[in-house]
DNA sequence: CATATAATTCGAATATTGTCAAATTAAGAG
DNA sequence: CTCTTAATTTGACAATATTCGAATTATATG
């Protein structure tokens, strides 16, 4: 679980991550998931550290990728999200 | 917020979060918080090592450390967790 | 005071990370 | 086939992180 934290450590790779969720869940009624290179330009970093995070992403389960012929298209892992959140979850008052 | 995620990455500093909410949730009617001494047994790493792993928790304002006499105690931060909850909180179906 | 326990500081070694430039592959469009 | 755009691979380098041993400080107790 602590390669999940670690997925989302790095400022630039959080970003990303939350682009992510942001274009999918912008387009959740046609469930496209989310075109990697939409969302190129609003991140500081090349191109090849962009691949880079997100094998990281993706290596942590954090999301899902595929390739639409030309196109790589990202979509969260809920179930991840829902483990991390279940983790972090406080049992008191 | 990366911060926070950061201090989370490291499989041994995770251990130590989670030993700390568990003592601090299982004392929950005094409210002591953890005391420190009582899980550097269970850690398999040297007293140094902690020290500055709760430094890191700290700065990430996971955690408050007080010191009592000989003792540090460490409370978790529920409004930083609850923070962080939010961030990953999924918004659609 | 002398001793013991808890925790911190310091310095160093080793490992891991983040990033880029250059070259390469993948795939579609003309 | 050629050109363009999207993405990946490779290799490298600087910056950070993890951990420990040794020495030190803090505090309590006999």
């Amino acid at each position: 679980m602590a390669k999940v934290f670690k997925a989302l450590s790095n400022p630039n790779r959080l970003e990303l991550y939350l682009q992510i969720v942001k274009k999918q869940e912008a387009s959740y009624k046609t469930s496209y998931g989310c075109l990697i290179c939409e969302i190129t330009e609003s991140l500081n970093i090349g191109a090849p550290t962009i691949s880079h995070h997100l094998k990281e992403l993706a290596n942590a389960e954090l999301i899902f990728t595929e390739r639409k012929g030309k196109y790589l298209v990202a979509r969260v892992n809920e179930e991840m999200v829902n483990e991390v959140n279940d983790l972090l979850k406080l049992h008191n008052g």
